[in-house]
DNA sequence: AAGTGGTCTAGACCACCTT
DNA sequence: AGGTGGTCTAGACCACTTG
């Protein structure tokens, strides 16, 4: 952080270090090894530690349930299914969830809303294939979110973020004007190979997504 | 991942682990230690180790300079500097760079083009009271960004993440028409408490940021 | 071939937090 | 008050990678 070691220098072996700093080599490859962690220092064995000539700046955000974002702003949280279909797949869906086009997905429309006001509309699709069991749940009370967190707890998650001008049937739900800009965050959920879910969360104007870094 | 410990659940503490698996209690804890920086269990001294009840879902994404997101998509990165001046801080940003009214800012506007075409289109601020010899930087041949991360290789970041309507001056460099949704990146960066810069990254639409967790 | 980081062991002390 | 995780030490072996 001071400099002392310029971008791409070699720094001291953990050997070294340990003696320069009276301590045992293997607080020294802790510390180290965080610092590599964080994208500050690149480390090869017998070519040694080095600090990274472009600091790896990678941010890290939480994603929130839509429930506790809402609550940890102050709000009321509010959720409305608006329609739940079980639909056969159509082709890019098929693609998406390695389906036949003889298999099923339920199909489903949700508000989440923060003291009564729009906050969040939601288009998703669950793979009736990998989930059977989705097809009993009727998500009146339960947001699928909430729903698919007690049933698959640990999942590999693809995220996305865009902006997108807002078409039907988010217009409506959302009260805006069409055309609008919203900002889409797209999310894929797989477990054991199985894509399960994927999921549509559009925004309002002026959403935004923050992290520090 | 099995399911065999139920969200909420304790597991073993560490010594119970490391007979049970015949290895050190270093080594347990290690191994609890990462799963706890991922976010799947929750660790408290006297309290024992319990599954997260909802898992702490946090995404990473790199953060890439400009050039090499484009290099590594495989196109032919090019800047461009459209125009640079030096300003009195505007009220607004007084107050995000600690300035008085007296006090000068750099203004830059630049292109980022990928094989050509435009790619991003870069609004920034750079404080001249914390980077005086920005001053002296002509940014014609080192996008800021470049030119940054070599005179401050290591500061605190703020990003966010939006959707705006394309206005003026982004319409017209990045070749789109008004209104449309652009993906807006806004970076802030400090050293030692003091605001350095401020930038809004502009996107074309169909821009996506993606991660998986 | 040799030096580096990666990982593990066995033991120890301590701070924190719950009971 | 006591049990838990947090951290450190000293020593060891090994895998990788480069000179």
């Amino acid at each position: 952080m001071k400099g002392e070691w310029q971008p791409g220098a070699l720094i001291p072996g953990e050997i070294d270090l340990a003696n320069e700093f009276s301590c045992a080599r293997a607080t020294i490859n802790r510390a180290l090894r965080e610092l590599s962690e964080e994208g500050l220092i690149e480390r090869k064995r017998k070519a040694g530690t080095r600090v990274r000539e472009a600091p790896l700046r990678q941010a890290r955000f939480e994603i929130p349930l839509i429930r506790a974002e809402i609550e940890a702003a102050g709000g009321r949280y509010d959720y409305q299914l608006l329609q739940r279909l079980v639909v056969k797949a159509s082709p890019w869906l098929q693609e998406r969830f390695s389906l036949t086009g003889r298999q099923r997905a339920l199909r489903l429309f949700c508000l989440h809303r923060s003291d009564g006001a729009p906050y969040q509309f939601e288009e998703r699709w669950i793979n009736l294939v990998a989930l059977p069991e989705a097809e009993a749940a009727d998500f009146l009370a339960l947001s699928p979110n909430e729903w698919l967190v007690r049933a698959v707890p640990f999942s590999q998650v693809e995220i996305s973020f865009s902006a997108v001008a807002a078409g039907e049937p988010a217009v409506a739900h959302l009260e805006i004007e069409k055309d609008t800009p919203v900002f889409l965050i797209e999310r894929a959920t797989w477990w054991a190979g199985q894509a399960l879910t994927y999921v549509k969360l559009f925004h309002l104007p002026g959403h935004r997504i923050r992290a520090r870094y």
